[in-house]
DNA sequence: CACGCTATCGTTAGAGG
DNA sequence: TCCTCTAACGATAGCGT
């Protein structure tokens, strides 16, 4: 019984494509602590899947608020905010002009719209005071008593914050982001 | 010639390094494409690699902007951002009334955090407006000739905005963040 | 320094408990 | 459903070019 070359297409049994996510899942996440240690790159995952009631976070909350803060550091923004809010960075103007330019297209254009694509998001999360301060402060709670926890989370739950549902329109996502420090985002 | 048991540690030959990190890269990225297939996960990564000037998006910049437009799905929390600050979300009271209960841990404390945390972090996105809209805009200039972009891109260089330089503390890092539709965030 | 090769190691599909 | 086992497949270290 030679096992079966992986037809690389979507599992439609249920219970096989959930053995399969947690299998692969479980492989990614030791592929990645490997690469943190074998080229000093700082890794962390957080996994918000359907077949776990809760998040799972790895290596710990701790490490993630660790790769957290360091996106923290990349750019000094935030003494100019005002200058980088998406209606200046990215203004009709802007626009336009390029609008004009429609039909010459370059091959490089990917490359070069997917700088500006991430100086945006990181100009984002700086200037929106993203910068995980909030991570910070919930470090001040670890190790706080569970119960204590449990009201909160409940207390929460009772507001109208608590989403009523959750768009069922979007299918899972992934999003895998490296950041490292030797090289000088260009903005 | 019996190939060596990889020796899980730092490489510190920087070309055999470099060959690893961009093999086992490449690996990662196989395993995320194939993750994404088999279990209909949408999946892209964004990597800010030290061993590449330009950044690398997988699979494609469009790819990236519609997960990352699906960040912005989750919960409806926008019609209250003023209850999700982070000043009153972790007010001085809430951290005070943890306090009192600092000495009784729990083993538990570590998942019920990360509840909390990335939480958090999901609700600064939202509220923030990081919703990435300015994504979409920047779709709008996908196509555009590319000395443009250049232009503008050297514009936005001799802008006060311009990072004279990066921290250089904080070593590499990686953030894998799945996120799937069918679990409703508990807040 | 990048690529191609391939023996070896590591991952995982499938079956059984 | 979840674990364990293991043969088979897939990834990749080291080397040659």
């Amino acid at each position: 019984m030679t096992r079966k070359k992986v037809k690389l297409a979507y599992i439609t049994d249920d219970s096989a494509r959930k053995a399969t996510y947690k299998k692969r899942t479980k492989g990614l996440m030791k592929k990645l602590s490997e690469l943190s240690t074998l080229c000093d790159i700082n890794v962390c995952s957080i996994m918000y899947s359907p077949y776990e009631s809760q998040l799972e976070v790895w290596p710990s909350p701790m490490g993630v608020q660790q790769v957290f803060s360091k996106l923290e550091t990349i750019p000094e923004m935030e003494k100019s905010k005002n200058m980088l809010n998406p209606e200046s960075f990215l203004s009709q103007k802007t626009i336009k002009a390029a609008e004009q330019l429609k039909k010459h297209c370059k091959e490089s254009w990917e490359k070069e719209m997917t700088q500006v694509m991430l100086n945006t998001i990181c100009s984002k999360w700086v200037v929106h005071g993203l910068n995980f301060e909030a991570l910070s402060e919930i470090n001040l709670l670890l190790g706080k008593k569970r119960t204590d926890i449990d009201k909160r989370i409940d207390t929460l739950s009772k507001t109208p914050l608590n989403p009523q549902g959750v768009s069922s329109s979007s299918s899972s996502s992934l999003v895998a982001l490296p950041l490292m420090k030797t090289v000088t985002p260009k903005l």
